[in-house]
RNA sequence: GCGGGCGUGGUGGAAUGGUAGACACACCGGACUUAAAAUCCGGAGGAGGUAGCUCCGUGCGGGUUCGAGUCCCGCCGCCCGCACCA
C-alpha cells in the first residue's frame, strides 16, 4: 500500500469470487489478447455489472440504441457502445446505481430476405445472428447487464406489446382506416417509401402501384401539439434534433374557408372548403385548385374522360422519381366556378392541380399568384390574373410589379378593400373575424384552424417477421380484440416463403380461429406491426425485463427517463418521435408515469474511411492495400499485385465501397481497448471520425506506453520504498497539481460527453508523468507517493475507456478488488488553485510578453511589471500608454 | 426553395470575447542498434533574418471592442435534414 494516499471514508473493495490471475506483470509488452478475455470472464463471474433494482443509491440509466441483429457488428456500433460504456463506467465509479442494458431489435425484413434467399427460418437466422453479435459485443468488454437482455422477436417481449396495443385500442389511441400504400404487384407486398426506386420495387423491379388498404394507425397526430410543445423542455437534446422534429410536426396556423360554388348540374356540392395560412391575401385570389384525389375531383372525373386521364397522370408522377419533383405545375380546368368571397360579383375558376396534396389541410387551396411562388407559376402557365395585394415597404403602389417571382416578404395590404393599410398579421385577424360571422352552407364561412404536417402513424405491415396485431375479424361482430388471456398471439414457426406476399397470410391454418365473441369461424389479422413499435418501449422493458406485465410501474418510473441515450442521427425523427408518443400512450393506458422517455440525447457521428480503386475503377478493400509515404505525398499499391491504387475520398464505411474495417479483426490484432480508445480520441463525438491505420497504431502505442509507465513506476517504488520521506519539492508539487487538474478536467469532459478532450487531457497527464519518472530516478528525494498517486489516478482515468488495461494495471499497482468496483478518485480543490498567475501582456491587442504575479495582485504591481517589460517599453518609446486594460488574473493590454 | 450545421497547420482537431494551433497522427533531425523495428530526446503555421526578433496568419469583405477563430452584417464554399405542407 502506498503511503500518503487517502481514500474517502466508506470506500469498500469487495472480495472477488475468483482470484484474478495477472499475467505479464513487468513484461515488456502488454498483451490484450490474453488480458481482455480474462477480465471479461472475471467481470462476468463477479456479476460486476448486474443491476439491483432495490439498490438504494441514486440511479443512472445510460442506453445506446439497440442493434438490429444483422450478424456482425460494425465500427459504428463500436463507437456508439464505447461512448455509452464510458458514461456507464464513469457514473458507476461516481457511486450511482447504473443501468446499462443491451437487447436486440430483432424483427424486420432482412430475416425474411434471408429466408427467401437462403431457405433459412427467420427465427433461426435471427437467433444465430444474435449469438454471433453478442460474442462480438462481449469481446469489447462493455459494462452491460446481460441478465436484462431482451429480443423483440421473443414472444415474452411482444406479448406485452400486444397487451399494450389492446389497451391503447380500448383507449381510442389506435384507429383503423384506409390509406394509400406502395404496392408491389409482383412480390405482392407493401413497400416502404425508401424501397421504391424510380417508381419500381427495389427487389422485383415491377412498377409500383398506389393501392388503398385498410390499415392500423396510432393516433400520433392527436399528440402533435403536445409533442411539439414538450420539445422546449428537452434541454439535453441536440438542437439539431429538436429542430428536425419541430419541422416534421410542421405546425401551421391558418383559416379553413368556404367558397360558394356556382350551381353546376354535374355536382351536388354547394361549396368548396380550402385551407390557407394567408387569408390576408384573399383579395388577390385568382383561382381554386383541387387535389387530384379530392372527392369533388373524383365525382367530376367519372363523367369527364379528359380529367380522368389528367388525374391518372398525376398519380403516375406521384410514384415516379422524387428527384423530378421540381416538376412543372400543371392543372386541368373543371368548368366549375366559385364566387369570390370578398370581391362582389367576381368568380374564380376551379382547377385540379398536380401540386395540391389531399392529405394536408382540406385538399383544396385558393391561389394567390402574386404572393406564392407555386401559384404564380401556375397562373403564368394558364394565364390567370396576378393581383398584388401586399405592398413592400418603401414602395409606391404604382411601382409594384410581379415578374417571375412572387413577393412573400412582409408589407402592407393594399388593393384589398376593407383590409387596405393593415399589416399582414392584422389583416389575417380581421379577415378571420369577417368570415367567422358569415354563414355559408349552414356553417361559418371561415374557421381558424391549426394544421400539422405530422400524420397518423401507420403500423400495418404485410409481413411475417413482426409482432402480430392481436385482433380477429369476424363477419358478424366485426373487428374483435383478442382477449388478453389468449395472448400472446404467437407467430407460427412452420412457414414457407415459396410464394410471394405475406407468409403469415399464406399459412394454412394460423389465421383461422373462432370469434372470441360469438364463436363463429373468423380470421386473424395477418398484418404485423411496424418494427418501430418494438423499439418504442424497449427502454422501459429493460427496467423490469422479466415482469408478467409490460412494465412494473415503480421500476419504470424510478429508472426513466433514460439519463443518457446515445445513437445515430438517422433516428432523429422517426424512432425518437415514435418513442415520445408511445411513452405518452403508455402513460394514458397506465403503463408508465412519465411523458418523455429520454432526458439526455446524444447523436454520434459516423465512422468513415478512405476509399481505394484499382486501374479498372473497382473498389479495393483497405486490407488489400499497402500505403507508402514519400515526404508529404501518400501512395497506395495493391499488397498482392503491386498495382498502383488510387486513393479516393473519405466516405462512410459501406460494403458497396468496400471501405469497411471489421471490428473482429481489429480486436484480434490490437485489442478492444485500442479500438475503443481510438474511437473516442481526436474527433468530437458528434462529428464523423475517420478510421485510419495510423490512428489505431497510435492508440495501440499509447496502450503500451501506459503499461510501461505503470510498471516502471512500480519498479522504482519497490526499490525506494524504504527511503525516508523528504520534503515535497516544487517538481513534485507541480506534478500533483497537473494530476488533479487532469482529474477535474477529465471528469467534467466525460460528464459533458467531450470524450476527445478527455483523451487529450489524459495524454497530457501521461506526458507529465513520463517526464516525472525520469526525475524520480535521477533524484530520489522527490516523493514517490506523488508518482504512484499520479500513475494510479491515470489508471483510474483510463478505466472507462480502456477498461481491460486499466484493470490489469490496477493489479500491478497492488490494489485490492476490481477497478470496476472502485470509486472515482476525489479531486483536491486546493491543488486546482495557483498562488501565482501568468498574465500575457499585449500591446494593442497583440501578445508581446508575459509576467508572473501573485494571484489577485494589485493593479499597481501589474502595471509596473507590465510596463517594465522590454518589448512593452520599446513599443511605448518613452511615452505613457494611452490606455491600460487590466483584466484581473487574465490579461494585460497596453494601448499606445 | 426552406431549415440547420460547418469552414483553424500536411491531417484529425484545441481554444468561458483575453497568449490561436492544446493533444494526437503524419513528417524531419538526433540517441540506442551491426542494422531495422520498438523506445527515448528534440524540431516544426507561413515568410524574412546567423540570431535577438520582425511581419503575415482561423474561407472572403466590412463592423462592434482596449482586444474577435469566437459577437454583428454581407458574400463564397462544403455537409446534413425537409422538400410542392397552401
Amino acid at each position: 500500500m502506498v503511503p500518503g494516499i487517502q481514500y474517502p471514508p466508506g470506500t469498500q473493495f469487495p472480495t472477488l469470487k475468483r482470484t484474478p490471475r495477472v499475467t505479464g506483470q513487468g513484461a515488456e509488452r502488454y498483451n490484450p489478447r490474453e488480458m481482455e478475455p480474462h477480465w471479461q470472464t472475471v467481470w462476468d463471474e463477479n456479476g460486476a455489472f448486474v443491476v439491483d433494482n432495490d439498490d438504494p443509491r441514486e440511479r443512472y440509466y445510460v442506453l445506446e440504441m439497440f442493434p438490429y441483429p444483422s450478424g456482425r457488428i460494425h465500427m459504428g456500433h463500436v463507437r456508439n457502445y464505447a461512448m455509452g460504456d464510458v458514461v456507464a463506467r464513469y457514473w458507476r465509479a461516481r457511486g450511482k446505481n447504473v443501468l446499462h442494458p443491451m437487447g436486440w431489435d430483432a424483427f424486420g425484413l432482412p430475416a425474411e430476405n434471408a429466408a427467401i434467399e437462403r431457405k433459412l427460418n427467420p427465427r433461426t437466422w435471427t437467433y444465430q445472428n444474435i449469438e454471433a453479435m453478442k460474442a462480438q459485443l462481449k469481446s469489447m468488454g462493455l459494462s452491460l447487464d446481460w441478465s436484462r437482455e431482451i429480443a423483440t422477436c421473443d414472444p415474452d417481449y411482444y406479448r406485452h406489446q400486444q397487451a399494450m396495443f389492446l389497451d391503447m385500442l380500448a383507449a381510442g389511441l389506435v384507429s383503423r382506416k384506409k390509406s394509400k400504400v406502395n404496392w408491389d404487384p409482383v412480390d405482392m407486398t407493401v413497400l416502404a417509401n425508401e424501397q421504391v426506386i424510380d417508381g419500381r420495387g427495389w427487389r422485383s423491379g415491377a412498377e409500383v402501384q398506389q393501392r388503398e388498404l385498410t390499415q392500423w394507425f396510432f393516433r400520433i397526430s392527436d399528440y402533435a401539439e403536445e409533442l411539439l410543445a414538450a420539445l422546449d423542455g428537452l434541454t439535453e437534446w441536440p438542437d439539431k434534433v429538436r429542430v428536425m422534429q419541430r419541422n416534421w410536426i410542421g405546425r401551421s396556423e391558418g383559416l379553413r374557408l368556404l367558397f360558394a360554388l356556382e350551381p353546376d348540374p354535374r355536382i351536388e356540392a354547394k361549396s368548396i372548403e380550402v385551407f390557407t395560412t394567408r387569408p390576408d391575401t384573399i383579395f388577390g385570389a385568382s383561382f381554386i385548385a383541387l387535389s387530384p384525389d379530392h372527392p369533388l375531383t373524383c365525382t367530376l372525373a367519372a363523367s369527364d374522360p379528359a380529367l380522368a386521364e389528367f388525374v391518372a397522370e398525376c398519380h403516375r408522377q406521384g410514384t415516379a422519381t422524387e428527384t423530378l419533383e421540381k416538376a412543372e405545375k400543371r392543372g386541368h380546368f373543371t368548368g366549375l366556378h366559385v364566387r369570390h368571397p370578398v370581391s362582389e360579383g367576381e368568380t374564380l375558376p376551379v382547377y385540379v392541380a398536380n401540386f395540391v396534396l389531399m392529405d394536408y389541410g382540406t385538399g383544396a387551396i385558393f391561389g394567390c399568384p402574386a404572393h406564392d411562388q407555386r401559384d404564380l407559376d401556375f397562373a403564368r402557365k394558364y394565364d390567370l390574373p396576378v393581383l398584388p395585394v401586399v405592398l413592400p415597404p418603401d414602395l409606391d403602389p404604382q411601382e409594384v410589379e410581379i415578374g417571375d417571382e412572387a413577393y412573400v416578404e412582409d408589407g402592407t395590404i393594399f388593393n384589398s378593400g376593407f383590409l387596405d393599410g393593415l399589416s399582414i398579421e392584422d389583416a389575417k385577424q380581421r379577415i378571420a373575424g369577417h368570415f367567422a360571422e358569415r354563414m355559408l352552407d349552414g356553417r361559418p364561412q371561415g374557421v381558424v384552424e391549426v394544421n400539422y404536417r405530422l400524420r397518423d402513424w401507420g403500423i400495418s405491415r404485410q409481413r411475417y417477421w413482426g409482432c402480430p396485431i392481436p385482433v380477429i375479424h369476424c363477419e358478424v361482430c366485426g373487428t374483435v380484440p383478442v382477449p388478453k388471456k389468449d395472448l400472446p398471439v404467437v407467430l407460427p414457426e412452420d412457414v414457407s416463403f415459396d410464394k410471394p406476399g405475406n407468409a403469415l397470410d399464406h399459412h394454412p391454418s394460423w389465421k383461422h380461429v373462432d370469434c372470441p365473441q360469438c364463436g363463429a369461424p373468423a380470421r386473424r389479422e395477418t398484418d404485423t406491426m411496424d418494427t418501430f413499435v418494438d423499439s418504442s418501449w424497449y427502454f422501459a422493458r429493460f427496467t423490469a425485463p422479466d415482469a408478467a406485465t409490460p412494465t412494473v410501474l415503480d421500476q419504470a418510473n424510478a429508472w426513466l427517463p433514460v439519463d443518457q441515450y446515445i445513437g445515430g442521427v438517422e433516428h432523429a425523427i422517426l424512432h425518437l418521435l415514435y418513442s415520445r408518443f408511445f411513452t405518452r400512450a403508455m402513460k394514458a393506458t397506465g403503463h408508465i408515469g412519465i411523458d418523455e422517455p429520454f432526458k439526455g440525447m446524444f447523436t454520434q457521428g459516423m465512422v468513415t474511411h478512405e476509399t481505394y480503386r484499382n486501374g479498372k475503377g473497382e473498389w479495393v478493400p483497405p486490407t488489400d492495400i499497402v500505403l507508402e509515404t514519400e515526404g508529404e505525398t501518400r501512395r497506395a499499391r495493391h499488397a498482392a499485385t503491386g498495382e498502383a491504387i488510387t486513393i479516393g475520398s473519405v466516405e462512410k464505411m459501406s460494403k458497396s465501397k468496400k471501405n469497411v474495417v471489421d471490428p473482429d479483426e481489429i480486436v484480434a490484432t490490437y485489442g478492444a481497448d485500442t479500438a475503443r480508445w481510438f474511437m473516442l480520441s481526436d474527433s468530437p463525438p458528434e462529428r464523423d471520425v475517420q478510421w485510419t491505420e495510423a490512428g489505431v497504431e497510435g492508440a495501440s502505442r499509447f496502450q503500451q506506453r501506459i503499461w510501461r509507465l505503470v510498471n516502471e513506476a512500480m519498479a522504482i517504488a519497490a526499490k525506494e520504498a524504504e527511503g525516508g520521506a523528504g520534503a515535497l519539492d516544487d517538481e513534485a508539487l507541480a506534478v500533483r497539481k497537473a494530476v488533479h487538474r487532469a482529474l477535474h478536467q477529465v471528469g467534467a469532459d466525460i460528464e459533458g460527453l467531450r470524450f476527445n478532450r478527455a483523451v487529450a487531457q489524459i495524454y497530457e497527464m501521461t506526458n507529465t508523468l513520463s517526464r516525472y519518472v525520469g526525475l524520480v530516478e535521477a533524484a530520489p528525494r522527490a516523493r514517490l507517493e506523488v508518482l504512484v498517486e499520479g500513475v494510479e489516478r491515470l489508471v483510474q482515468l483510463i478505466g472507462p475507456m480502456m477498461p481491460h488495461l486499466a484493470e490489469t494495471c490496477w493489479q500491478v499497482l497492488g490494489r485490492e478488488g476490481l477497478l470496476a468496483d472502485a470509486p472515482w478518485p476525489p479531486v483536491d480543490p486546493a491543488l486546482l488553485e495557483d498562488d501565482s498567475v501568468t498574465l500575457p501582456v499585449q500591446v494593442n491587442g497583440k501578445r508581446r510578453g508575459e509576467i508572473v504575479v501573485p494571484k489577485g495582485a494589485a493593479r499597481e504591481l501589474i502595471e509596473k511589471e507590465a510596463l517594465s517589460l522590454d518589448a512593452v517599453a520599446r513599443m511605448l518609446d518613452g511615452k505613457p500608454p494611452r490606455k491600460l486594460v487590466i483584466v484581473p488574473d487574465r490579461i494585460v493590454n497596453v494601448v499606445v
